[in-house]
DNA sequence: GATTAGGCTTTG
């Protein structure tokens, strides 16, 4: 297990190996020998959990060594620290900001971002079955002794238990409540009602639970902050409340909360993941906690206790005049006046019944103003009443809510703040006041299924350039960048931007720019200061159109790596029908013998050479280098069992001369199949992939500029427009030298290394603004250079840079550089 | 170791 939690203080429980020796963070060089060297230090920065692919993570995360009778200096006590995989997802659940850790089975590797972040030289890696993290805790009161348990790992808390003497919880059935006395309960929630400011101190959840017994038990939940209470998404959910003191009221038993109350919520699908929902720092949850559970769900399901019909519906389904729940994506918001705000929000489904269409002034639009004329069928309008305010105006553009109890409304008579006379038919949405019927809006988390599934239907979706040029959600980009700390726990917003209409469109200063509102291109003229990475191979990134994600290309030694453990593991194996198998044992120097195997498509055999494909067994990946560059297309393949399989995405899936090929792990579903498929002229990658399941990955260039006039410096990106920015693709720049070369003099032309900022060509440039948020609510705004080519002098011309900005170039194709 | 509310039969 790679994750453990220490209790300080306690003789028991998991303890740090004893052949393990502590090494001090500022003497980690490259000669440092690593052999059972262990690092501690207190997290300063944790980073978000980024996904990679479904179940591979990766987390970075700051620490920073305190005592400094280790130290043999007080320089590079702070180091970045990269965990991967299981190990990433458990200390992002289970590990806090201050938090003291011990890192164990780590490698290094050279920091890329040293010169930025002025931190060690040098990054820890966590990756693999050695890879330990150890999580101090302090002493838990008396209360929870030895109860403290990771969140949402069942498994990690049980082998904690085990190893400590664990004070059973008890739990009484509904029927068995006496008033007067507190309790620990289990319950299904047939009905709630979401936080509400009560007129006390705190806000009030209501909620009513059942369970074997049959009883139905109202619970008063009351808490100061919202993250406290009882996290509901839908009747059905499964609550388990600590310490409830049972009270009469109206002649039967209610349940309020007490001192040391603490809820944990599950789904209560049956058969579906129990993954504890709670803000609790520490909770305990072992194997009873989940039978538990197991056993309330499989009763609910045979009880009929509510309709298994979720109140939840798509756009498309929905009625007039009824009411429902909606899970949806806010796209953009608006207030109304001082009682309403209207939120713009899609499910991805089209409503058979028209749309009201609501004019907002762009200018108090939080969010883009206006989306595609396709998108804006899609979008429902809900205005949002009173109490709930206050919770729409603090959710995020982007993320999924769910709203409850909304009311589709036909006509527009009764929407405040419009002007436009549309039909009745026109349906808008209402969250009226009041918590009746349940009525409220919900963050979804993430990883929920609700989330889940909507993803996949806007995905669906084709995507509106014109207003997102960011497919990727931000938080994901940011952290492929190394971005500053500052950011790093930025949460994603919709981004926006309008393509600018006027011909003529205002130059304006840096300094203006910024005091300038969002959702517009803005025309400036700057210099390059700076930009990131000053190597291009870190500048290309595979970006996958499917799930957005962006990934770092896999470097050689992984995919090397791959290639040698396929060869090594070879076993005998069948050729598919459709194709012949030709083995051969390699002898090359130094290397053991291998069996090379070539599987040629028989439909392909006569001209495998000219426009075939060819399958490869047992290369290394120099090997397959070399041979790409005799055949048109290579499919590295491997065997497993009898069967011949593709090998493990993170390396190519196909070579096309210089060329690479990756496949996205999570949208791809690899089989090996025949692709000499009839009336294909041209095998080229887009068929490979779509013939062996692959979801092909973009290779796109991704990189920072800082910008700089007489007014002030901007950090921008350069990203979707890259690629008409430098004319050159981003594929030529990650196979062919000549594009690199030529990229690299263009950087080097816009920004001469050595020389002074009057060497800096002046750039006439278009930016797009986008805004994210971090968690206190602080806007950031980054922008993104757009519409703009680089006209590149011709070579005659190579003369000093003048100091004064060129005339104004014509719009939309935009110069420069003289240098 | 007080107080809050104690569902609902909808409405802009």
């Amino acid at each position: 297990m790679p994750f453990h939690v220490l209790l300080e203080g306690m003789g028991t429980g998991p303890q740090i190996p004893a052949h393990l020796t502590r090494i001090s963070i500022s003497l980690i060089t490259t000669s440092t020998d690593l052999t059972n060297k262990v690092v501690k230090g207190k997290v300063v920065q944790k980073g978000p959990l980024v996904s990679l692919a479904p179940d591979n993570f990766i987390l970075k995360t700051v620490i920073q060594e305190e005592d400094s009778e280790l130290n043999a200096s007080s320089q590079n006590l702070s180091i970045n620290v990269v965990l991967f995989g299981e190990l990433a997802k458990n200390f992002s659940q289970g590990v806090n900001q201050e938090d003291m850790v011990v890192a164990a089975g780590f490698t290094m590797s050279k920091s890329p971002t040293v010169r930025k972040d002025n931190l060690h030289p040098f990054n820890l890696l966590l990756s693999g079955d050695d890879a330990c993290i150890y999580v101090f805790r302090p002493k838990p009161p008396p209360d929870d002794r030895s109860l403290l348990a990771n969140k949402r790992s069942s498994t990690l808390s049980a082998e904690v238990s085990r190893k400590t003497k664990v004070p059973k919880y008890t739990y009484v059935r509904l029927g068995d409540l006496t008033a007067g006395s507190v309790f620990n309960v289990y319950g299904v929630v047939v009905f709630f009602k979401q936080p509400f400011k009560s007129r006390g101190t705190d806000s009030c959840s209501i909620l009513k639970i059942t369970d074997q017994s049959n009883q139905n038990i109202t619970c008063s939940i009351f808490c100061e902050k919202l993250e406290d209470h009882p996290k509901i998404f839908q009747i059905g959910d499964i609550v388990r409340m600590h310490r409830v003191k049972a009270q009469f009221f109206k002649d039967s038993i209610s349940l309020v909360n007490t001192f040391g109350f603490s809820v944990v919520t599950f789904d209560g699908t049956v058969g579906g993941a129990v993954e504890p929902r709670t803000s609790s720092r520490s909770f305990h949850f072992n194997q009873e906690d989940r039978q538990i559970v197991e056993e309330l769900r499989s009763w609910a399901s045979s009880q009929a206790l509510f309709p298994t019909v979720s109140a939840a519906i798509h756009l498309s389904a929905v009625q007039p005049k009824s009411y429902f729940d909606l899970n949806c994506q806010l796209l953009a918001k608006a207030p109304i006046d001082s009682t309403c705000i209207l939120l713009r929000v899609w499910d991805g489904t089209r409503c058979p019944h028209t749309l009201l269409k609501v004019n907002v002034e762009p200018n108090v639009t939080e969010g883009p103003s206006s989306f595609s004329k396709e998108k804006e069928n899609i979008i429902a309008n809900v205005f949002v009443y009173d109490n709930h305010l206050d919770c729409a105006r603090k959710l995020k553009l982007g993320s999924f809510l769910r709203i409850y109890n909304l009311r589709a409304n036909p006509g527009h008579s009764s929407v405040p703040g419009l002007t436009s006379s549309q039909s009745v038919d026109h349906l808008a949405f209402h969250l009226h006041g009041g918590t009746s019927y349940g009525r409220g809006i919900q963050v979804l988390p993430e990883d929920s299924l609700d989330v889940q599934e909507l993803k996949r239907v806007l995905e669906a979706f084709p995507h509106d350039d014109m207003n997102e040029p960011f497919d990727l959600n931000d938080s994901a980009l940011l952290e492929v960048w190394s971005t500053p700390p500052e950011l790093l726990d930025g949460k994603a917003v919709k981004s926006s931007t309008e393509r600018g209409d006027s011909p003529d469109m205002p130059l304006m200063t840096l300094s203006e720019l910024k005091q300038c509102e969002l959702s517009r291109v803005h025309h400036v003229r700057a210099q390059l200061r700076s930009y990131e990475p000053r190597r291009l191979h870190q500048a290309l990134k595979l970006y996958c159109s499917k799930c957005t994600s962006m990934q770092e290309i896999p470097d050689e030694e992984l995919v090397a790596g791959i290639f040698s453990e396929a060869s090594s593991d070879y076993e005998p194996c069948n050729a598919p029908p459709w194709a012949l198998l030709s083995a051969f044992l390699t002898d090359s120097p130094g290397s053991p013998d291998r069996a090379l195997t070539l599987l040629l498509p028989r439909q392909l055999m006569s001209e495998v050479k000219t426009k075939g494909l060819i399958f490869l067994m047992g290369t290394t990946l120099e090997e397959t280098y070399r041979l790409a560059a005799s055949y048109q297309n290579i499919v590295p393949v491997r065997s497993s069992g009898r069967e011949i399989t593709l090998l493990d995405l993170s390396a190519p899936f196909l070579f096309r001369g210089r060329k690479r090929h990756y496949g996205c792990k999570r949208c791809s579903e690899t089989v090996l199949r025949d692709p000499s498929a009839e009336g294909v002229k041209v095998i080229d990658e887009k068929v490979v992939a779509e013939v062996l399941g692959v979801q092909l990955l973009q290779c796109v260039l991704l990189m920072k500029l800082e910008l700089q006039d007489a007014t002030d410096t901007l950090e921008v990106f350069l990203w979707t427009h890259a690629e008409s920015f430098f004319g050159v693709s981003a594929e030529d720049a990650a196979a062919n030298q000549e594009a690199q070369n030529s990229i690299r003099q263009t950087m080097e032309s816009l920004c001469p290394p050595g020389g002074s900022m009057d060497q800096h060509p002046w750039l006439d440039l278009f930016l797009t603004a986008y805004q994210t948020k971090d968690d206190v609510g602080q806007n950031q705004t980054c922008y993104q250079i757009c519409q703009t080519t680089l006209i590149k002098p011709p070579p005659q011309n190579r003369t000093p840079t003048p100091p004064e900005p060129p005339p104004p170039p014509s719009p939309g194709s935009e110069i420069t550089s003289a240098g």
